[in-house]
RNA sequence: GGGCGAUUAGCUCAGUCGGUUAGAGCGCCGCUCUGAUAAGGCGGAGGCCCCUGGUUCGAGUCCAGGAUCGCCCA
């Protein structure tokens, strides 16, 4: 016989269900069929943040393109027309990192030589790889995006965008050229980030010299202050000595100035409070150089010197250390520069010329000692900031670095950001804070693959920034024949000419911020004041060939503009949400986003931080084999944002648990619509079923109804986890309640009741088709398939239509279960199996769940439920606490150890006298527990009573239940399918029992049966 | 150093407006149901609700101080 519906096995495949849906999905062409259908749709306008192509899909990232995919389906669903558009950030350290170790190169030095046009297209194929990969990975996973035509920041168009902006902050007065004090790898010749130093490993332990170096006091004759240091190569760029204005510091018989703490056995010729010496003048440890001539030493002071260490006065080199650089700015102090990109001295300081930090050290050293200045030279071991790269030890440098001022556009900030809703809330907040206090955004990079800041610095000290690439053209005096992209090295052979001197100027050699890339998206994508909409536009320079992006009109910007909708880690909160807020607050005054979905981190399932080379890293392709995309998926969605992810596989396998109730749930409907022939009625939808429903069926609608309207609000919450906890409690609603509570109805092949589950089945699939795409778009075609009308795909079926749920009848369930519930706990107590019948249950406090007599009784298999009070032995009166807790204040301690102690009599309308107060039967709470003969279970104000009393009427059904049991169990291990037939055979002990034929025959599919055996037996017929 | 947050069962976390016996899932032990279920149900063991003080008839919850951890900034 054909059947209406294709079986379910036992268990879902996903990783192999969800490879079938991907190939149905590119064979019917369902995305573009979803596009086309919501083309004329209001809009939601979603922005992607770009990843960096730089790897393949980790499982990182899968969860936040499960978030936007997740939403951007949800709004699909409901009819929205969207963008889809992903992105790609293709610039910057990150992927220059990858290729350098590629390459086997090591530093700045060897990439110049490798040559920068060969590693510029090493980086492009970098990149490209990337992008493939993530592709490959995201669609795997699911995602829908409109992928080919994604935007890659390395784009000419994006890197003119940014030029423009650019152009503007400078004709502002917002662009600048300024210092910066930063951590540098001498070797890699880069500065490094505080990110960079907050990586493990950063710190370790280093030998390094410990110096105590003479400072002789010019006006003072014989007196020296004494500072100490360990970086001797910082000495020749000192400029002065800091003292703790409120210390005391001492001069001793040799005539050198300490503070009185760092030398309390010496004898003090002189003492002076720190701030005393503040202003004297010194002669520095290395004038004589030429670099140093001229340079005034003094003393100043400062609150942050320590006197744990050292001698009290500090040596301060601004051009070589964060704090001291600071201090140069407080007290006006010339920066010495000692060393170059890569540590070695420059040639005005004389005999240390290209010299190395390190080789400089002994020399320094050697040449103090000869001059009388050293006070004495050991080895210290201590913290010391290496390379993450490449473990080379850091040093400081002041470099010379463009910035835009913030602090015109920080007030604009916060109110731009004021319009922007956050979840969760506290990430609006954090970007306050960041907003309120952050600096200048210094935005050049001394590297190679990146955008090429336009900014041409002329010796007469005039300087321009090129907003364009036919402004360039216009300027340029020569090399535009060889500019094949706008990156370096191509666009560093084509200079211009000063305005002010007609001079030829070059380009600064510096790349710009990759956050300038991703920040100007919401305008280079969207076509911003372009004036025409140009094909292929966007997919230049770089990109041209792998994307086939336009540059849309400017009326193309003003319809998506701003976004609706963001999500990212939190930490973008400083760096996309950031770099995009602030371009976008400059370029039109507004935020470019009106709502951001921000998310924490992902640690392995033990809570630790995932590591390629700890062992925990779980690869992308592995979870999408293992787990399956959906449940991936179920897990990011299960997650609430605020709290840090567990992901592993322990989680995974909890959440195939939870889905193989549904998927049981389904091949349930599937098995017996199969037997009966049932067919749905896709019409049964849109009007829900048709057919005399019972109270149950009514029950399961409402249950349905109430979910599709919890599941909207929770995803217009932007909360994932609130419909995956919404929709895990229906499926255990219709396993646990309706189905349970139908079987027989089933087993008759009861169209109404097959109806009704179907109904809620697939309304229920529809509310998570977001979240699992496959495993709900597989039970969709499954379930529909022999309907008329139904659209092919769920994706294709839009959101189910809300209607209202009866809640009174949802309380009333509830409450019924709450009473089967007690009964089973109370059975449970008393010992007695559900198999063994009893006779009476009195139910108090659970007046909605009066209607359901019949329900209670058979689930409790008991012969009789009535309503009324408990009777029991033991009356215990509680006091109503909210209630009786203002009225009495501190005579309720009284009131309450009396009713405990059951000091009180009862009054004739439910009230109780105690401790001298007359209480109101609103004031107390009653529990009746303890009757003899009954099992008497309580919670929450509902009491059950259960009568233990058995008869020979009871222990004989019990035992045909038991029977009934055996038989089935044997049916089931005899390996019979759910309609074979068979002839059953009891043991003779067992001939009493046959007063129940009919029944027992009924319950087993028994054909007939005898008592004429030594053992229960079956025969299939 | 400043800011934000957290601290509740072995683990991961809920806990509403301050209210009666502090909960869930997982794990462990026992029982049980099954004509969909490798599932489900019930019960048990397991708690210094970080500490100290305060407010209150009553504090896991509010206030103050401290400790520890995490994150952000400097």
């Amino acid at each position: 016989m054909a059947q209406i519906f294709t079986p379910l096995p036992d268990k879902p495949d996903h990783d192999s269900l969800e490879l079938e849906i991907l190939a149905i999905w590119e064979r019917e062409g369902t995305f573009e069929k979803l596009r086309d259908l919501n083309r004329s749709g209001p809009t939601f306008s979603f922005v992607d943040g770009p990843v960096t192509a730089n790897k393949g899909l980790a499982v990182h990232t899968a969860w936040g393109r499960t978030l936007k995919d997740v939403f951007q389906r949800y709004k699909a669903l409901q009819g929205f027309a969207q963008r889809y558009q992903n992105g790609f950030d293709c610039q910057g350290l990150w992927i220059e990192v990858g290729v350098e170790r590629e390459l086997g190169l090591n530093s700045k030095r060897e990439i110049e030589e490798y040559g920068l046009a060969e590693f510029a297209r090493k980086c492009r194929e970098k990149v490209i790889w990337s992008a493939t990969e993530l592709t490959r990975g995201s669609k795997r996973l699911g995602q829908w995006m409109d992928w080919g035509n994604d935007y890659f920041t390395f784009s000419d168009t994006n890197i003119e965008y940014i030029w423009r902006f650019l152009k503007l902050m400078f004709e502002r007065g917002q662009l600048y050229k300024g210092h910066r004090s930063t951590e540098w790898c001498p070797r890699c010749g880069t500065s490094i980030s505080q990110h960079e130093l907050s990586q493990s490993g950063v710190y370790q332990d280093k030998t390094d010299p410990s110096l105590f170096v003479r400072l002789p006091l010019r006006d003072r004759p014989g007196e020296a202050l004494v500072v100490w240091t360990t970086t001797p190569w910082t000495l020749p760029a000192n400029v002065a000595a800091a003292v703790k204005p409120d210390a005391e510091y001492i001069l001793q018989e040799n005539g050198e100035w300490v503070a009185r703490a760092r030398a309390l056995e010496a004898t003090a010729v002189k003492t002076a409070r720190g701030e005393e010496l503040v202003g004297l003048e010194y002669d520095g440890p290395f004038d004589h150089l030429s670099a140093v001539e001229g340079t005034e030493h003094r003393v100043i002071p400062w609150d942050d010197v320590t006197l744990d260490e050292g001698t009290g006065i500090v040596h301060i080199a601004p051009g070589c250390g964060g704090e001291d650089f600071e201090l140069s700015k407080v007290n006006n102090l010339r920066i010495l520069q000692p060393v170059d990109d890569s540590g070695r001295f420059y040639d005005d300081y004389g005999w240390l010329h290209g010299l190395t930090t390190v080789e400089a050290a002994d020399q320094i050293t050697a040449d103090l000692g000869e001059r009388g200045r050293l006070v004495s030279a050991e080895q210290i071991v201590h913290r010391y900031p290496h390379c993450w790269r490449c473990d080379t030890p850091l040093i400081f440098r002041i470099t010379d670095d463009w910035f835009l001022s913030v602090e015109k556009l920080r007030q604009p900030l916060l109110d731009a950001n004021a319009t922007v809703e956050w979840t969760p809330a506290y990430m609006g907040k954090r970007m306050d804070d960041w907003l309120r206090n952050m600096g200048d955004w210094n935005i050049s990079r001394r590297r190679y693959y990146g955008l090429p800041l336009p900014i041409y610095e002329c010796s007469c000290g005039h300087v321009t920034v090129v907003g364009s690439k036919l402004e360039l053209s216009e300027r340029a005096v020569s090399g535009l024949e060889q500019l094949e992209e706008l990156r370096r090295p191509w666009i560093d052979a084509v200079p211009i000419r000063c305005e002010t001197c007609s001079e030829m100027v070059s380009r600064i050699p510096e790349v710009g911020d990759v956050w300038l890339d991703a920040g100007i998206v919401p305008f280079a994508t969207l076509g911003w004041e372009s004036p025409a909409w140009i094909k292929g536009g966007y997919a230049t320079g770089a990109s041209r060939g792998v994307s086939t992006a336009d540059l849309p009109d400017h009326a193309y910007w003003e319809r998506w503009f701003p976004a609706d909708w963001v999500s990212e880690m939190r930490e973008q909160i400083r760096l996309w949400f950031y770099s995009q807020l602030f371009m976008s607050v400059a370029l039109t005054g507004r935020a470019p986003f009106r709502r951001v979905l921000g998310y924490e981190k992902m640690l392995d399932e033990s809570g630790r931080e995932m590591h390629g080379s700890w062992g925990n890293m779980i690869d992308a392709e592995d979870a999408f084999t293992r787990m399956g995309a959906d449940v991936m998926r179920w897990q990011y969605c299960a997650q609430p944002p605020n709290q840090n992810l567990l992901f592993g596989f322990g989680p995974a396998h909890e959440i195939k648990r939870k889905l193989l109730t549904l998927w049981n749930s389904c091949k349930f409907l599937v098995d017996y619509a199969n037997i009966e022939g049932w067919e749905p009625a896709w019409e049964d939808l849109a009007g829900g079923p048709s057919g005399e429903l019972d109270p149950l069926d009514h029950w399961l609608i409402s249950r349905t109804n109430a979910l599709v309207a919890e599941a909207a609000t929770a995803y217009e919450s932007w909360l994932t986890v609130d419909v995956v906890k919404a929709y895990e409690a229906f499926v255990d609603d219709v396993s646990n309640w309706y189905i349970r509570r139908s079987r027989r109805r089933f087993w008759d092949g009861d169209e109404t009741a097959l109806r009704t589950l179907w109904y809620s089945l697939v309304q229920g699939l529809r509310v998570v088709a977001p979240l699992m795409p496959f495993f709900t778009d597989h039970l969709w075609r499954g379930l529909t398939a022999p309907c008329v009308g139904a659209p092919e795909s769920i994706h294709l079926a839009g959101w189910p239509e809300v209607r209202e749920p009866d809640s009174a009848l949802l309380a009333e369930i509830d409450e019924l279960r709450r009473v089967v519930e007690l009964g089973r706990q109370a059975r449970a107590t008393a010992g007695i199996k559900l198999r063994q019948p009893l006779r009476a249950l009195v139910v108090d406090g659970a007046p909605l769940a009066s209607s359901h007599v019949d329900e209670i009784a058979e689930e409790l298999r008991v012969e009789e439920v009535s309503f009324g009070q408990v009777d029991a032995s033991e009356l215990r009166v509680k006091p109503n606490l909210p209630v009786l807790g203002p009225k009495l204040g501190r005579e309720l301690g009284a009131v309450r150890a009396a009713l405990e102690a059951g000091k009180f009599e009862e009054l004739p309308a439910g009230g109780f006298r105690a401790a001298g107060y007359e209480l109101s039967s609103e004031e107390v709470l009653v529990e009746r527990r303890g009757k003899e003969g009954w099992a008497v279970a309580a919670s929450d104000g509902v009491t059950v009573a259960l009568d233990l009393h058995l008869d020979e009427g009871l222990l004989l059904r019990g035992r045909v239940y038991d029977l009934i049991h055996a038989v089935n169990t044997m049916r089931k291990e005899a390996g019979l399918e759910l309609t074979d037939r068979i002839r059953l055979t009891l043991s003779e002990a067992d001939t009493d029992l046959l007063e129940h034929a009919d029944w027992i025959a009924r319950e087993t599919l028994a054909v007939s049966v005898d008592a004429s055996g030594d053992d229960p037996r079956i025969e299939r017929v």
